[in-house]
DNA sequence: GTTCCTGCAAAAGATTTGCAGTGAC
DNA sequence: GTCACTGCAAATCTTTTGCAGGAAC
């Protein structure tokens, strides 16, 4: 029901990822490595920013345009998924396919966010979906509050 | 039809709000005025380049930065919810209570959004919204696809 | 007259692009 | 050796902020 584990997927979304890109030609360069193995490795979305300072914490730095081009391929191939949370900021997570659906609380004081997922919910989107004017690809659903945390502060 | 939502009929959003940023010691000034007019003629959310372009072709022409800020102090009264649909881009659009909470359709062809509402939705969010480690205070449900004109295209 | 509202211009961030050097194949 | 990948710097674009003049009260 409510809250996902994180768990530490070991069949390596970031190999898939890296041979679907080889297959779609790409070559594997250090920099777009070292994005994969840290997406590969986060529970949840992060920002281009969060990226690069997380990257560069390690002594793996990778410029920002290399972040930004590497997210706009692996989008554009559908092994990544934007998430937009909310003050203008875009947030990509491995797309991984249908046992890894999930959406996103965002707690609106302290920025942080984390997933969930729910049967019921995904029923009900299902349904709506096939009564709409639109040829429907994907969907997203984001609930605002106060985590935990900064409720009891 | 049975019981009226809180929502009172005879005045607009626009008087509304209008009323409460003067409630809340603002003052009104035309720029305002020309957005809260604006925004209370849309079925959906604008961003601020929008209502820049909008008023402009009315010649209202309103600058951005009195945009941002009148945006800044609706939502902060609460009489305007934040979208976020895509590419980055914050979109507003009147807070009018229970009866016009809706969620939003975008076609990622050609970015144009639109409002969609269903009971069975609210209540699958509702129900999962109990069960969650938050605090919750709002939602959004954003499906993509492909509109019916692209489609065709 | 005082205080708030506006527009302008500059600043702050995020994202994109042009270009040249480095590295993968 | 060729062509893709990368980093740097500059360009774009959105949003925010400082400031001075004008409007609301």
């Amino acid at each position: 029901m409510g809250f996902m584990a994180s768990t530490p997927q070991r069949s390596s979304w970031a190999e898939q990822a890296a041979q679907a890109l080889s297959d779609a030609g790409y070559r594997r360069g250090g920099a777009r490595r070292a994005i994969l193995e840290l997406l590969d490795e986060q529970p949840c979305a992060l920002s281009a920013v969060e990226i690069h300072e997380e990257l560069a914490s390690r002594n793996r730095e990778v410029s920002r345009a290399s972040i930004y081009r590497v997210m706009e391929e692996l989008e554009a191939i559908g092994l990544l998924q934007r998430v937009e949370v909310g003050r203008g900021v875009v947030r990509y997570e491995p797309a991984r396919g249908g046992s890894g659906h999930h959406h996103h609380l965002v707690c609106d004081r302290c920025g942080r966010i984390s997933p969930f997922s729910d049967a019921g919910l995904e029923r009900a989107i299902r349904r709506v979906s096939g009564t709409l004017p639109l040829q429907v690809s994907e969907h997203e659903v984001v609930i605002h509050g106060a985590c935990a945390t900064c409720a009891a502060a």
